[in-house]
DNA sequence: ACGCTTTGTTGGACCGTTCCAATTTTCAAG
DNA sequence: CTTGAAAATTGGAACGGTCCAACAAAGCGT
């Protein structure tokens, strides 16, 4: 078995014409004769001939690929994300190459530089933080797009995520509109997205009047960080009858430490979320929550990578979309 | 901005060196004297230069990469298995190339197709099902390991799992213990560590004399297969006391199901599942279950590809850890 | 049998690196 | 100084493909 890989050129041999051809016929053009092409298909495969992408990525100056950075991996959203823009992608002839980020930037960074240097022809940042690379990106011409973060100020950035202010006023009108007025927020760390969650809260606090009732405790986007601020919120003095969670993650974590100070949900405390995760609709979940059109995002996210790519010069854009309102079993009337 | 990206004649150029001495350069060799490492850095940032992977590849003949196919990005172990293969990759100075597979076949095939033409030096599988493209891959001389499920036979191919037999022979042991004789079992499809967990459920409840009651109701590593089979073994006129789902994506499922018939969970109805994932662990969701070492057995499946790199030759490896029983709210003892 | 077009086929240059053998420069010792 | 070894640098041949201009073969109308 074994030895070197066999190249276009042992193809060639063994059909007996020459590599010129045979990469032809391997990308199935029409101008080889049917014997021909036959002969290099058999030789190919008596072979186990499999063409170089590097070779290929190289003369072409196109390696066909698209970059993807997850930040979050452990999140459901990106998976749900992922799927759209593969699904984009895939239509476009394009692959996909993923990669993780983390909290750590260097490493983020150097994961992007990874993807750039494998020339990729787009990249698709799928979180909240905007990654140290991504200006390099830019600058190095590699159309980018990032999902579930505004961003437009940025040349040669585009941008596509819902609208968290309006978002979170949705939640806080819901909850107000079942009589709460004690709403708690549990916030999801210092970056864009969790920070635009707060001002939609708070604005809505204020304009309900409920200024005083403005209750902010600290969290972050996973679980942990779910439980940690309500665990909080809900040893305080003023002890909410509603929190509005930062994502729904951390919701989850939220139902959890409701459940562990002997609480009901939504019977004595409300909780709503925000994203619209698939598994917090599961009945034993039943988190409310305001929901993003996730793969939906990652379907345009990928389409408009593939507009600037076939026009770098284009303006920047960047895509809004309505959240919506999606009620389950988390939330519920206030009986004081 | 823009035009062709500077490649490594245009630092040398700039630098009024050799390209040969910037390729030293750039990969830090200490053959360079210091002056010139300085003027090459700097025409280096000057220009944006990054290196080009493909022809570094080409070039090398090696492309310092690991592919990872992901079957199911949705199931929340997959982010965890997932982070441990990164962390091993990382530290040994490759990088990883993620894809995602999914149930068709073909596409599967297809991606693995992708990451060979890549020339990854290792592939890792993420997965119960044993996709078309392995087998290529592995005549093909890539080394390869998958995680999640037993593999002896083929050459080449390393494993690593958890003894699925062992793991449900201890769910029902646990539900025996607590008093539950009408134990049921919701299966995850017809793939090979379901079938696992399938007879060892069967071998268990024989072996407590309880052949009788063996009850295995369809279902799927979804939530919505383990709350469809939890649905129909509810209703069954024989209906459980205690359910051992496949897995604990499908248990949570289950809790939904259970939940939805107005039947409490442990008073009237126990859930165990399995795999441990983290999510599970959330006192909202509290799930009991069966928990394997996830992140570790990444690293040790990224271990084992290293090794096979190293050495080609050596016998197939199959890695089984032991599953430990996690005992949550979801069980309790049985009041008939 | 004659050009003339159409269809198939080919060699060689090129893509951006790395590697190696060969060359130049530097410098310490005699 | 000279000399030889060590240090620094270089040109050119790979790597495995794609592309293009040139060439060979086949068909075809007259």
């Amino acid at each position: 078995m074994a030895g070197p890989r066999p190249t276009i050129k042992d193809v060639a041999a063994l059909a007996g014409v020459s590599k010129s051809l045979v990469s032809l016929a391997m990308r199935g053009s029409d101008r080889v004769a049917p014997a021909s092409a036959a002969a290099i298909q058999s030789a190919a495969n008596q072979l186990g001939y499999r063409p170089n992408a590097a070779a290929r990525s190289l003369a072409d100056r196109r390696s066909n690929t698209i970059g993807v950075l997850v930040q979050d991996l452990h999140n459901p959203i990106s998976a749900e994300i992922i799927d759209g823009v593969q699904r984009q992608v895939r239509a476009s002839g394009y692959h996909t190459m993923l990669v993780t980020g983390s909290e750590d930037a260097a490493l983020e960074q150097s994961e992007i530089e990874k993807l750039l240097e494998f020339q990729v022809e787009g990249l698709v940042v799928i979180g909240h933080r905007m990654p140290a690379g991504v200006r390099d990106a830019i600058t190095g011409d590699c159309p980018t797009v990032i999902i579930t973060r505004a961003e437009s100020e940025i040349a040669g950035l585009d941008s596509i995520s819902n609208n968290d202010i309006v978002g979170a006023r949705m939640a806080v009108d819901y909850l107000h509109g079942l009589g709460h007025r004690a709403i708690a927020h549990v916030t999801g760390g210092d970056n864009q997205v969790a920070l635009m969650r707060k001002s939609g809260y708070e604005e809505a606090m204020i304009s309900y009047g409920l200024a005083k009732n403005i209750a902010c405790y600290e969290g972050a986007f996973t679980d942990e960080g779910g439980y940690r601020g309500t665990s909080a919120a809900l040893a305080s003095k003023n002890q909410p009858s509603a929190v509005f969670v930062a994502n729904d993650l951390a919701a989850v974590g939220a139902l959890a430490a409701v459940a562990d100070r002997g609480l009901g949900v939504p019977e004595e405390i409300s909780i709503i979320g925000y994203d619209g995760m698939a598994l917090g609709g599961l009945r034993s979940i039943g988190l409310t929550t305001i929901a993003q059109p996730l793969a939906s995002m990652g379907e345009d996210a990928a389409a408009l990578l593939f507009q600037r790519i076939n026009d770098p010069g284009r303006l920047p854009v960047h895509i809004e979309l309505e959240p919506r309102l999606v009620i389950r079993n988390s939330t519920g009337v206030y009986h004081g």
